[in-house]
DNA sequence: TGAACGATTTCCT
DNA sequence: GGAAATCGTTCAA
């Protein structure tokens, strides 16, 4: 299968594949990379959780564009978080990138988290990964597959794959489209929006 | 034009 | 367990 064919499906069906997948960040600071443990699918206008449920606007546009390009949006007035945009263009669906285990640049990391951040929170919660990564606005539609300044490949696939309902979600807050790797300890906290 | 809300994190009790 | 921080997007009037 190839880089492009991999994405090419509905997030839900796509999302697992991300697990173990490795996405490098390169700045002029150096290279961070983590492998994924955690991630949570949205499956465009049919999905009512997802930012793309009402139709195209500027801020979901990556969405409705093609797969292997990198969907970020700002959340609560104060984090980035980053989506992988999957389904052929034209569709909608993505998955958004809630944690990973840091396998290269430690330091790095944890100068962009704080000192007291330790190994398995460096990159847990989808904030913390984006900041680890020092991903942001400039990074929103960029593509994943040209070795440019974010990229992802495929990794290991992880022995054991959780499946339940996603983080914080308001609406469809019962659908399982959340992945994550069985007992690590890289993969954030469930916590289930109080208005569900 | 305004108010409510959010795919969150962190700190406090 | 609870609340604050903080602002772009969305929805109502």
């Amino acid at each position: 299968m190839s880089w492009a064919d991999w994405l090419n499906g509905r997030g839900p069906d796509v999302a697992p594949s991300l697990l173990g997948a490795v996405l490098t960040s390169r700045t002029d600071q150096g290279r961070v990379a983590v492998a994924l443990t955690e991630v949570e699918a949205y499956d465009g206008p049919d999905d009512p959780a997802s930012h793309a449920w009402r139709g195209p606007t500027p801020r979901n546009a990556v969405m409705f564009g093609p797969p292997g390009r990198l969907y970020v949006y700002f959340s609560y007035g104060m984090h980035w978080c980053a989506n992988v945009v999957t389904g052929p263009d034209g569709t909608a669906s993505a998955v958004l990138l809630r944690a990973g285990r840091v396998v290269h640049g430690h330091g790095l990391a944890r100068q962009r988290r704080g000192p007291r951040v330790g190994d398995p929170a460096l990159a847990r919660g989808p904030a913390c990964l984006t900041r680890a990564l020092a991903i942001g606005r400039e990074h929103d539609g960029i593509d994943l597959g040209s070795g440019g300044e974010l990229s992802i490949e495929p990794g290991a696939r992880p022995l054991g794959v959780s499946v339940g309902p996603r983080v914080g979600v308001s609406r469809a807050p019962d659908v399982a489209w959340r992945f994550w790797v069985t007992g690590d300890e890289t993969v954030s906290a469930y916590r289930r929006s109080p208005r569900a």
